[in-house]
DNA sequence: ATTTTTTTTGCAACTAAGTTGCACTTATTC
DNA sequence: GAATAAGTGCAACTTAGTTGCAAAAAAAAT
């Protein structure tokens, strides 16, 4: 499929099969995914899935997110930015819209006496309507 | 020391050796420490550290906290409630005074049609003076 | 179009953080 | 002080992720 090629192509990677496969399903799921699931989804070997999630996260393509289930979870960087609210019961995560985040930058500044705030996590834990049933 | 013991026995735990020695040594820390930090501080096997972390989390003595450096941090609960901001370059450690998140809790319900909100990881990343000049 | 160069892939072996099973020891209860 | 219950430490294991290296595949040069 063209449009897959064509995202490797505009972000200035080179076009393998893996890494087709990659795109395919991660384009595929809605929700974040995690390395294993790529590995076992793809059949690709597990070097060359957290190698090319690691390529994709430095070319800007994938979102690295860490809810705390003790592995990193990946999505695509091409949607809006928002947040996650993580049911500590079931596990299922659903999005939150971008945060209030730059009122918070000056304060964080302030009070921490650093320079520079470049990057932030901000999910939420809690239950579900069907947890908390 | 009295002190340390008083401390166990206010959270219902027994008191022993590993305990008050960890006790003690999380005290003399103003910063989250790592389990690998307390294994070699107090010189306990690592499953009693593991362990002992895991049961004053849960009786409430503890926050556990990621700040995406492969591992949990780990502070007294006696200190109010704050958020961190992580000097990206050199690691360092800043703390942020509680956040907005009272406002923020009914926007992640309304967004992800969750039940309840018990918990949120709201850290920061960025660059502290030394690094940044 | 073929060769050369560069990058990517996959296997095997490894690491780091944390966990589990179980016998032994140490606190608290009676 | 004996019985009971909980905590400790060793060894072995698990899970997520990494490193070295030779083979394979892309892109660049001819």
């Amino acid at each position: 499929m063209k449009k897959h090629t064509d995202i490797l192509l505009n972000n200035k990677l080179r076009v393998t099969e893996p890494r087709l496969v990659m795109v395919k399903v991660l384009h595929s799921q809605s929700k974040p995914v995690s390395a294993e699931y790529l590995i076992q989804k793809t059949q690709l070997d597990k070097v060359t899935v957290y190698r090319t999630l690691h390529t994709f996260v430095e070319h800007g393509l994938l979102r690295e997110i860490d809810l705390r289930q003790g592995k990193l979870l990946y999505e695509l960087a091409d949607r809006p930015e928002h947040h996650h609210v993580v049911c500590t019961d079931c596990g299922v995560i659903e999005d939150v819209d971008a945060c209030v985040f730059e009122s918070l930058q000056s304060k964080v500044l302030r009070d921490s006496g650093f320079a520079k705030v470049t990057d932030h996590a901000m999910e939420f834990f809690g239950l579900c309507k069907q947890c908390d049933a």
